[in-house]
DNA sequence: GTAAACTAGTTACAAATGAAACCAATGTCA
DNA sequence: TGACATTGGTTTCATTTGTAACTAGTTTAC
C-alpha cells in the first residue's frame, strides 16, 4: 500500500541507508569471527590491528586513527591488558600518556586474526571487478570526508 | 614505527574497515539531523521512513525491510505511539500482529524530514560521478548479499 | 613562577542495545 | 480434538555505549 504525499523517499535506493545497512552486516559477520575465536570484541580487535600495523602508539593515536571514542579505546586497552595481549611503556616526557604495543601473546593473536580477516574480506569483495573496486574506494573517500565534516560541525541542515 | 611480522594488514586500504568507518560517520551526521529536529532517534526515523514509503506495515515487516532487531522495532514503535505519530489498527485475521501507519502528525514529520534527508544525502554523494555512483551501488549490493549470507550462517572461517 | 587553560586517560552514570525468556495467538499433525 | 511447535510482539536482564565529570599531568600567559 503506497502513500500519496508530495515527497516519498525510496529507501532501497537511498545511498546513506544502503551504506549503513551494508556496513552493519559486514560488521556483524566480521565481529563473529574475532569474537568467537579469541573472546575479543570489535573494539579490542581494532586496537590490536592498529598496533599490529604501526607497532607502538598512544591510546590517543589509536583513537584518532581508528575513529573510536576515547572511552571505548580506554576500555579495550584495559581488557586487552588484562588478557596480557598488550605491553605498556611509560613516556618519560609526558606522564599522562603511555606507549602501547603488542605483547608476544598479542602478536600471536594479530598474526592469527589478520589473515582470516583478509580472507573474510576476500569472500565479501572477491568477485568485485577492479574497476568497481576503485570506484567504490573513491566514493568511500569522498563520502567519508564529507560526512566527517558534517558530523563534527553539527552542520545546520537545509530545510 | 612498523612491525616485522610476516603478515601485516593495511587498515587504510582494508575495505570492510573503510566501509564501516564511512557508514559510522554518515550515520552520525544523519542522526544528528533527525534527532535534534524532532527528538527522535535513528530507529524511530527508520520506522517512519518505512511507513512513509509503504503506507501500512506490521512491526515484523518493518523489521525485515529495515534490517532492525525486533526489540528495536518494538521500542521505536512504542515511543512513536507515545508521541502520537503512529496509528495502530488491529488485524482481525491474526490478532498477534497489528497494522501500523503514520498518523497525521507522523506524516507531517515524515514530510518534513524526508526532504532534508535527501538534501543531506546530496551533500555527501552530490559530487560523485554517476558512473562511480553506479559502481558504488553494484558493490554495495554484492557485499550486502555476501555479508548477509556470512552473518547468519555463522560461517566457518578459513584459518 | 604561578594561575588558568588545556590534554591524556579513567570513571560514574544514564541511555541504548541484544539475547533470552515470556505471552498470546496461530498453525500443524495425529 | 488436542498436544506441540511456531510466530508476532513485549519485557526482563545483563552488557555495551556515550556524555559528562574527574584526575593527573602539561602548556600558556602574565
Amino acid at each position: 500500500m503506497s502513500n500519496n504525499e508530495g515527497f516519498v523517499l525510496r529507501l532501497e535506493s537511498f545511498l546513506p541507508y544502503r551504506l549503513v545497512v551494508a556496513a552493519s552486516l559486514v560488521s556483524q559477520a566480521t565481529a563473529r569471527t574475532y569474537a568467537t575465536k579469541y573472546g575479543i570484541g570489535i573494539a579490542e580487535w581494532r586496537v590490536i590491528a592498529q598496533l599490529g600495523e604501526f607497532g607502538t602508539m598512544t591510546a590517543k593515536q589509536i583513537g584518532t586513527r581508528s575513529h573510536m571514542h576515547k572511552t571505548k579505546v580506554s576500555r579495550a586497552v584495559a581488557t586487552l591488558t588484562k588478557k596480557k595481549m598488550l605491553a605498556k611503556r611509560a613516556n618519560r616526557d609526558d606522564k599522562r600518556e603511555a606507549f602501547l604495543s603488542l605483547s608476544p601473546i598479542g602478536l600471536e593473536v594479530y598474526e592469527s586474526i589478520a589473515p582470516s580477516a583478509q580472507a573474510l574480506s576476500q569472500r565479501m569483495f572477491g568477485e568485485v571487478s577492479s574497476e568497481d573496486r576503485a570506484a567504490f574506494e573513491r566514493v568511500l573517500d569522498t563520502v567519508t570526508a564529507r560526512a566527517a565534516a558534517l558530523a563534527d560541525t553539527g552542520a545546520e541542515l537545509p530545510d
